[in-house]
RNA sequence: GGGAGCUUAGCUCAGUUGGGAGAGCAACUGCCCUACAAGCAGUGGGUCACAGGUUCGAGCCCUGUAGCUCCCACCA
C-alpha cells in the first residue's frame, strides 16, 4: 500500500469491478426481504450539483447498509425529461445556432430535444457513477421511455374515465416567455414595489359623478367587465345596478355588489377583470359577467386595446396611465408593494389568464392522501414536514396539467372535427369511433412533467402490467429528497400511488435540506457560486466528498459546503488508510486467529468493547436515518479509539519477540479493522473496498459482506471500564510532562499508590510506551518514590513522578491548588445533588449510586491533594 | 395573514428517550517517535438568544419575547 491515500488510484477501477460483477443488480429473491429506493430522477437539463451529490450519497449509504444486512436491495436510477426546463434549454441552444423554434416542425424540434437528452442524460449517469452510486443500472429509467409513457397513458385515461381529468376554461398562470400554462406550484411569488393607481370611472351620463377604483394593473382595464362594491358599503349603495363608463374605450360596465370588495381596503371599489385575475374570475362567475381577454400569449396587448395593440404589457401600463391622466381619470398614485408571480423556470412574471386547459380534480385524490399520512402509512422524517404536506394537500386546487410545449408526454386525446367527439385513448386511434371520420387530430399539448414523475415509484416497476417486480418491490421503503419538492413531487406521488396502486408509494420520506455555499447562500447559476461535485471528487476523492456531505448534517436542515470540510474528511480517509496499512503490514507472516481463540489483554477487551458500542449505535442511527450522527460515531471510533489509543497500545506487543503475543495483537487488530471497514463501507465505499481487498483472508467484495452485528458477549463492559483507569494514568503522566516543561523524549519514572495494583502492573509496558515513562511501579507509600516529586491525583490512585531540577515548589503548589479547586468543585456539585431530597427519592437508583460513588472518589482525591500540599 | 425552522466555543455545525456542554476548522505550546506532518501529545475558549414555567434535575419539554431564515396564502 502507498504511504498516502490517493483515491485516484482505485476509485474508477473499483466501480468498474462492482459493475462487472453485477453487485448492483437487484433480482427478486423470495428468501430475502426487499428494500427499495427510487432515485429521484435528476433533470436532463444539465449536470449534477452539490444538492444532488448529497441526495445520492444519502441514498447510496442507506441502500449499501441494507444490502449488507441481507435485504434484497434495489436502488432504481433514472432521469427526468423535465419538460419545460429542457425545452427552454433546447430553445436557447438552438438560438445560439441561429435557429428559431418556430421555424422547426414539432418532429424536428423533438429530434434536437432527444439529442440533448442523450448528451446530458449520459453525463448525469457518469457523474452518479463517479460518486459511487450502487444503483441497478439494468433498470435505468427515463420518464419518457416506453415503460413510463405507457403508465402515463394508462393513468391519464383512467382518471379521465373516472371524471378526475377534465378540460375547461379557467384562470391559469401563463408564462409569456415560455408561452405555456403553469401549475400553481410552478409559480414563485416575490414582493415588488409598485403603485396603486386610483382611477375614476364616471357614471353613465355624468361628467362628475362616479366611482374611484384602486388598481395595481391599470393596463388590464380594457378587460374590465364590472366594478364591484361591498353590498354593505353605504358609500356606494346608490351605484349598485347602474353603469359606469370604462375610460379610453368608453364602454359601459355595471356596478355589482359582491363580498369580494373589501370596504377597508383601497377605495372599496374594485375593477373586475375576469380574464386576468383569479378573484375577478370568481366574481365574474357569480354575476355572469363576460370574460374579455386583452392580452396575447407573448404578454403583449391584443386588438381589443385599440391603439395599444401589440404593445408590451408594461409599456402599455405606462402609456395607459399617461392617457388616463390626460383624460382626467387618474385621481392619485399611491406607492404600493405587492406580490408578483414568476415562472419557476425562466423567472418572467406570469400572467393570470383565462385559458382552456386540462385539469386534474384534486379533492377526491387529496382526501385519501391526507389520511394515509395521518394514519402513518407514510412517515415524514423529520416529522415536521408532514405539516407542510397537510397544509398543501388540504388547500390544493385543481392541478393544471396541460402545457403548450412540445417536449413531453403528448395528451392522449383526439378530437373529431366532423362529429365533435372527444376521444381519450390508451392507444392511438386512426378514426373516430362514433362517426368513423379519419379527420381526427390529437391535442397539441403535452403534460406537466410532474405528471409522469408522480408515477415514478410504480411506472418504473412495470405498471400497468402485473409484474413480479411490482409485486415484490412496491411499495418502496424510503424516498430521499429535499424539502423543496414536497409539493411538486412527494405529494403527487402519494396520491398517485394510492389512486393507481391502492398503496402508498413509500413507507418513509427522508427529507433533507439544501447544500448552500460557504456564506450560506443558495448555490445558483446566476450567482456563480455553485461548486461542481466532479471537481471536488477529482481533487479529494468521492469518499471524502461523500463523508463531508453526511457528517454533522441533521435531517431536514440546510448545510454549507466548504472545501475545508472536504479536506478534513480527506484527512480522515488518510487516517483510515494508514491505520489499515499498519494492520496489514503487521499481518504479514502472522497467523490470524478468531478473537474467540485469543488470550485477550485488557486493551484488547477495551477496543472490542468500543467496537461493539460503535456497531450498536451506528446500526441504530442508520435505521433512524440519522446519517450525520452515524458518521460522527465512526469518525470518533476510528480516529480516537482505534488509531490514537488501540494501535499505539499494540506496539509493545508487536515489537516484542513473543510470537504468541504478536499473533494475539494482530488478530485483534484484524478483527477490529475488518469490522470497522464494514461499518464504514456504506458511507465511504471506495476506500473500504480498496483496503478490504488488501486485507489477507478476505473473499469477494466488501459490498456484499455482512454488516457487523452487535454481540453482547463481546461488550466487556467491566473490563473496558477498568481499562479507562489505565488510560487515565497515561494521560496524567503526559500532562505532567507537558506542564513541567519536561523534554518529550525524556523518560520519567512513575510511582503509583493504588489499589488497582494488578491492573497497573499488567499494563505497565503500555503505560510506559504511551506516556513516555521509563518504568511504572506500584508503591505503598510516597517515601518509596524519593524526592523532588510531582504529584498527580487520579481516580485510580496517586502518581508520583520524580522530576529532579524541574520541580519548582511554588509552581507545584499552584498546580496542586488548581487541581484542588477542580476537585472541590466536583465535590460541591455531587454533594449538592446528594443533599437534594428530591434527587435521592425520585432519580433512578442507578444514577444516585453513581453520584455517590463519584462523591467518594472525589473526596478521596481531595484528601490526597490536601495532604500533599501539607507535605510540600 | 397562516405555518415552519434557526439562535450552542472566534467560524461552521452536532447534541433523539431531560441525568456532569461536543466535533471540525481556527488559536496557543511542544514534538519528524519504525501507520499517518493529510500526523502526534497537550492547552485555552461557551450565563447553550432573552424572560418565565414544569421537574429532584432543562441546551433538550411548555408559554411568552426578540433577531434571522424559509414556506404557504393573499391585499383588487
Amino acid at each position: 500500500m502507498e504511504k498516502t491515500y490517493n483515491p485516484k488510484d482505485f476509485e474508477e477501477r473499483i466501480y468498474r469491478d462492482w459493475e462487472e460483477k453485477g453487485y448492483f443488480k437487484a433480482v427478486r429473491d423470495d428468501d430475502k426481504v426487499p428494500f427499495t429506493i427510487m432515485m429521484p430522477p435528476p433533470n436532463v437539463t444539465g449536470q449534477l450539483h452539490m444538492g444532488h451529490a448529497m441526495d445520492e450519497t444519502m441514498q447510496d449509504t442507506i441502500i449499501r447498509f441494507k444490502r449488507m444486512q441481507g435485504y434484497c436491495a434495489l436502488w432504481l436510477p433514472g432521469t427526468d425529461h423535465a419538460s419545460i426546463a429542457t425545452e427552454v434549454k433546447v430553445v436557447e441552444e438552438l438560438a445560439k445556432q441561429g435557429i428559431k423554434k418556430e421555424s422547426l416542425t414539432r418532429e424536428q424540434f423533438l429530434e434536437h430535444a432527444w439529442a440533448w437528452k442523450e448528451k446530458y442524460g449520459n453525463r448525469i449517469i457518469g457523474q452518479l457513477k463517479k460518486l459511487g452510486s450502487s444503483c441497478d443500472w439494468s433498470r435505468l429509467a427515463f420518464t419518457m421511455d416506453e415503460k413510463c409513457s405507457k403508465a402515463v397513458r394508462e393513468v391519464f385515461v383512467n382518471l379521465y374515465n373516472k371524471g378526475l381529468i377534465y378540460r375547461g376554461s379557467r384562470i391559469i398562470n401563463w408564462c409569456p416567455c415560455c408561452k405555456t400554462a403553469l401549475s400553481d406550484a410552478e409559480v414563485e411569488y416575490s414582493e415588488e414595489a409598485s403603485n396603486f393607481w386610483h382611477l375614476k370611472y364616471f357614471l353613465e351620463g355624468s361628467d362628475s359623478e362616479g366611482v374611484v377604483v384602486a388598481t395595481t394593473r391599470p393596463e388590464t382595464m380594457f378587460g374590465d367587465t364590472a366594478v364591484a362594491v361591498n353590498p354593505a358599503d353605504e358609500r356606494y349603495k346608490a351605484y349598485i345596478g347602474k353603469n359606469v363608463i370604462l375610460p379610453i374605450i368608453n364602454k359601459p360596465i355595471p356596478v355589482v355588489a359582491d363580498e369580494h370588495a373589501d370596504m377597508t381596503f383601497g377605495t372599496g371599489c374594485v375593477k373586475i377583470t375576469p380574464a386576468h385575475d383569479p378573484n375577478d374570475f370568481e366574481v365574474g362567475l357569480r354575476h355572469n359577467l363576460p370574460v374579455v381577454k386583452v392580452m396575447n400569449d407573448d404578454g403583449t396587448m391584443n386588438e381589443l386595446t385599440g391603439k395599444y395593440n401589440g404593445m408590451d404589457r408594461y409599456e402599455c401600463r405606462k402609456a395607459v396611465v399617461e392617457e388616463l391622466k390626460a383624460l382626467g381619470n387618474l385621481v392619485k398614485i399611491e406607492p404600493h408593494a405587492h406580490n408578483v408571480g414568476h415562472c419557476y423556470r425562466c423567472h418572467t412574471s406570469v400572467e393570470p389568464i383565462v385559458s382552456k386547459q386540462w385539469f386534474v380534480k384534486m379533492q377526491p385524490l387529496a382526501k385519501p392522501a391526507i389520511a394515509a399520512v395521518y394514519d402513518k402509512k407514510t412517515t415524514f422524517v423529520p416529522e415536521r414536514f408532514a405539516k407542510i404536506y397537510y397544509n398543501w394537500m388540504e388547500n390544493v386546487k385543481d392541478w393544471c396539467i396541460s402545457r403548450q410545449l412540445w417536449w413531453g408526454h403528448r395528451i392522449p386525446v383526439w378530437y373529431c372535427p366532423d362529429c365533435g367527439k372527444v376521444i381519450c385513448s390508451k392507444t392511438d386511434p386512426d378514426c373516430c369511433p362514433d362517426c368513423g371520420s379519419k379527420n381526427i387530430y390529437q391535442d397539441e399539448d403535452v403534460l406537466d412533467t410532474w405528471f409522469s414523475s408522480a408515477l415514478w415509484p410504480f411506472s418504473t416497476l412495470g405498471y400497468p402490467d402485473d409484474t413480479s417486480d411490482l409485486e415484490y418491490f412496491y411499495p418502496t421503503d424510503v424516498l430521499v429528497t429535499g424539502y423543496d419538492i414536497i409539493f411538486f413531487w412527494v405529494a403527487r406521488m402519494i396520491f398517485s400511488g394510492l389512486e393507481h396502486m391502492r398503496k402508498v408509494p413509500f413507507r418513509d420520506v427522508l427529507i433533507h435540506g439544501l447544500v448552500r455555499d460557504e456564506q450560506g447562500r443558495k448555490m445558483s447559476k446566476s450567482l456563480g457560486n455553485g461548486v461542481d461535485p466532479l471537481v471536488v471528487i477529482d481533487k479529494y476523492g468521492a469518499d471524502s466528498l461523500r463523508f463531508s456531505l453526511l457528517q454533522g448534517v441533521a435531517p431536514g436542515n440546510d448545510t454549507r459546503y466548504s472545501d475545508g470540510k472536504v479536506e478534513a474528511c480527506r484527512n480522515f480517509m488518510n487516517k483510515v488508510w494508514n491505520a489499515s496499512r499498519y494492520v496489514i503490514m503487521n499481518c504479514q507472516g502472522r497467523t490470524i486467529k478468531p478473537v474467540s481463540e485469543v488470550k485477550l489483554t485488557p486493551a484488547d477487551k477495551w477496543i472490542i468493547s468500543r467496537l461493539q458500542s460503535a456497531i450498536r449505535d451506528v446500526t441504530l442511527m442508520l435505521n433512524k436515518f440519522e446519517l450525520g450522527i452515524a458518521c460522527q460515531i465512526m469518525y470518533d471510533f476510528m480516529w480516537s479509539d482505534f488509531c490514537d489509543w488501540y494501535i499505539e497500545l499494540t506496539k509493545p506487543a508487536l515489537w516484542s519477540d513473543d510470537e504468541a503475543r504478536k499473533d494475539g495483537a494482530v488478530s485483534v487488530l484484524y478483527f477490529v479493522l475488518d469490522n470497522a471497514l464494514r461499518l464504514l463501507h456504506p458511507f465511504v465505499p471506495f476506500i473500504t473496498e480498496e483496503i478490504y481487498q488488501s486485507l489477507p483472508g478476505t473473499q469477494g467484495s466488501i459490498m456484499v459482506a455482512p454488516f457487523p452485528r452487535y454481540n453482547s458477549k463481546l461488550a466487556y463492559k467491566k473490563e473496558a471500564n477498568a481499562f479507562a483507569g489505565v488510560m487515565e494514568v497515561i494521560k496524567a503522566v503526559r500532562e505532567v510532562k507537558v506542564e513541567t516543561g519536561c523534554a518529550p523524549s525524556k523518560k520519567v519514572n512513575v510511582y503509583l499508590v493504588t489499589d488497582a495494583k494488578r491492573l497497573i502492573q499488567s499494563n505497565a509496558e503500555c503505560i510506559c510506551k504511551l506516556a513516555g515513562a521509563e518504568c511504572v511501579k506500584v508503591i505503598s507509600s510516597q517515601e518509596e518514590a524519593g524526592e523532588k516529586l510531582i504529584t498527580k491525583v487520579t481516580s485510580i490512585g496517586t502518581l508520583y513522578i520524580p522530576m529532579g531540577e524541574l520541580v519548582d515548589a511554588e509552581k507545584e503548589r499552584a498546580r496542586l491548588n488548581a487541581e484542588l479547586d477542580r476537585v472541590m468543585g466536583e465535590i460541591k456539585r455531587a454533594d449538592g445533588k446528594l443533599n437534594n431530597h428530591g434527587f435521592i427519592s425520585k432519580a433512578p437508583k442507578k444514577l444516585v449510586d453513581a453520584e455517590r460513588e463519584k462523591l467518594n472518589k472525589f473526596i478521596e482525591m481531595r484528601d490526597k491533594i490536601l495532604s500533599q500540599l501539607e507535605n510540600l
